[in-house]
DNA sequence: TCCAACTACTTGGACATCCAACTATTTGCT
DNA sequence: AGCAAATAGTTGGATGTCCAAGTAGTTGGA
């Protein structure tokens, strides 16, 4: 299936053919786009069979790395750079799931605590060794590309304001 | 509103403390979603005042280089990488707002063209100006970043079979 | 003290994407 | 020639994201 050309390279000789500028920025936004489209795929048709998008993957991540396995709603989203309603929508899957629960913040009542239950826990293991076992939808690129994709891409974020 | 920290370095941390793996490849495939929303954001928000997104200016692009302005719906999807569905619906936003037309292909009734129209030709050129005026939301990132960025995602999709 | 402004989250609606299934047409094998 | 398989596009349903607006609770300055 896959195209006999780079789709990204004849985008770049057209752009430049009709003088229409910053091919250099037009490439990179476009090759982000598409690793992106690609990478989304492969890693949400890992976590599949677990009954986890990379989303969902992404929050349970987040409550296991926190120390007491709680976060505010709030946190998460800003955490993963999220509207606050796609949290809401995010946890309500998860809870339905049984692999997280919601709990009232103990000081500040407008606060919902999302907490990782013992059967949350147990799924983010599985899910990060099942994401693990195929390198993220990257094996096969060598790590010197991967540590220029890291250090390019941290730039990035860091230019557009992201930390 | 920027993070006092730097997400994915602490995801870093976080994922070799307890033993995941696969560290570099994680990294990557965050840098890359946190990268595309930052970039999609800015891209999106330039595009709403002409009445796109990206995927249309994508699909309106793609009409605008192919010398006849006009191409089979298929091609589109096989170009932006995207489901035939998406492609219907990207199409009959652009007819609903008279920038393209559908027409019957001349030798294959299974299929069906979308031509460019003289408006949806002056749009595209209007928002391929904003996009480069913004720099695709990448300016103050050096270009010797956007050429990494360029050179390690070409490798990354090679690798993925995307051409 | 008290109230306006702010913060946290949820609801309802718009939009984009995918998948499964369907219609119409074309192709290829016998 | 004839029919099964492949191809092109659309429809309906599920999911996920955002925005605008609403509810509830907290905070800070007059």
């Amino acid at each position: 299936m896959p195209l006999p050309f780079d789709p990204i390279a004849e985008a770049r000789r057209n752009w430049k053919k009709h003088g229409w500028g910053s091919v250099e920025a037009m490439s990179a936004a476009t090759s982000i786009t598409r690793a992106h489209q690609i990478l989304l795929r492969q890693i949400d048709g890992t976590l599949e069979p677990l009954g986890l998008n990379f989303s969902r993957f992404e929050a349970l991540a987040l409550l296991h790395f926190s120390r007491v396995g709680t976060l505010p709603l709030g946190k998460i989203g800003d955490r993963l750079q999220v509207h606050p309603t796609s949290v809401t929508n995010t946890i309500d899957r998860l809870e339905a799931d049984g692999l997280v629960a919601r709990r009232p913040h103990p000081n500040d009542r407008r606060t919902t605590l999302a907490e990782l239950t013992p059967r949350g826990r147990r799924r983010v293991r599985a899910a990060a060794q099942a994401l693990a076992e195929v390198d993220f939808g990257l094996d096969g690129v060598p790590s010197r590309e991967l540590r220029k994709v890291n250090e390019a891409l941290t730039s990035l974020r860091r230019n557009a304001g992201d930390f």
